[in-house]
DNA sequence: CCAAACTTTCGATAAATACTGAAACATATG
DNA sequence: CATATGTTTCAGTATTTATCGAAAGTTTGG
């Protein structure tokens, strides 16, 4: 029979591959949400070295990933005295991370779209025929319906967790 | 100078072609995004074949789209009396667009990894080594904030609008 | 200011995903 | 039940995205 530490190990294996699987459905890459479950079980920061290692992935991948989630901010670079490498330590704490990842997906989802909608909306603004006035009405719902749901991220990713959680429960009991 | 219908035709072709581009950042296809703008604009439900024409797209890629839109409940197929043909008419109400959206990405998103999660808790309980308990602790507060986030996302998608926005309202004033 | 330690970039390659086009399949109607 | 009309599937191809690995760039300490 296997003790703890051994299945531990798999555990921890089948959770950082898994991860990264469902990153591919998240739109984020495999690696980055591999590196970021590898992070948030390790005990210990990790540098570029150690997880090219652990993951047999080349300097360069693990580099670019390493960035970009230190650009998200789901991790943190930290340093150990008299050593110049550089460590990353996950963001543990799931109200910062969730708050971290809305802000971001806000950015690359929700405000290029509602660019796009201002603009038509501004263009068709005063069309006359059937076909602009409709088309304006619809950029009208969407873009008004976008902008909302961009200030509710806004709102949500503002708030500590206290306070949402309050709220959450004063909604939903 | 231009004319109106001249500018709105333009006008549609930027935004259809924009959204399918935005679709892409949204881990959906391009084409899956074109076909919802281009019949969010549309006076007329379209068929398949007007569909492939006005996108220039082959009939294989336009089907599998125009299906999983259905799918999504983004699209509804509506019949002409005396036609066999299938023509396909998008939703156009926003908060039904975003109950379905958001419905939709909870079972690609979110369910799965509360499954992996709950996965990884379960085996992870009882065990009694630092490193041990270090991961169960982890799994269980990702797993408690996962299975709140979805739950929030089935209230929300339950909501009629008038009772969202009114919530919304009292929130955020 | 040189060498060592470490980080970043980038062109080439591999892997994943989307798309085409044609053929197979289904169904309504004369 | 044959044909015309409409739908679905799928193997091959193209496009996009991720990854590798080596070379170039930076910084620090001696």
């Amino acid at each position: 029979m296997k003790g703890e530490a051994e299945k531990l190990v798999v555990l921890k294996d089948t959770f950082v591959s898994q991860w990264g699987i469902m990153g591919t459905q998240w739109g984020i890459n495999r690696t980055m949400a591999q590196i970021h479950a590898l992070l948030m079980t390790s005990p210990e920061a990790m540098s570029t070295d150690e997880v090219m290692e652990e993951l047999s992935i080349s300097r360069g991948n693990a580099h670019t990933n390493l960035k970009e989630l230190v650009n998200w901010g789901l991790l943190r670079i930290v340093t150990r005295k008299g050593e110049r490498r550089e460590y990353f330590e996950a963001e543990l704490d799931v109200w910062e991370i969730f708050r971290r990842i809305v802000r971001e997906r806000k950015k690359r989802e929700i405000d290029p779209a509602l660019d796009l909608l201002e603009g038509c909306l501004a263009e068709s603004q005063g069309m006359k025929s059937a076909g602009g006035r409709a088309f304006n009405e619809q950029m009208k719902s969407l873009e008004e319906f976008v902008r909302f749901v961009s200030k509710m991220s806004d709102r949500v990713a503002g708030m500590p967790h206290g306070k949402a959680m309050q709220l959450a429960m004063k909604l939903f009991g």
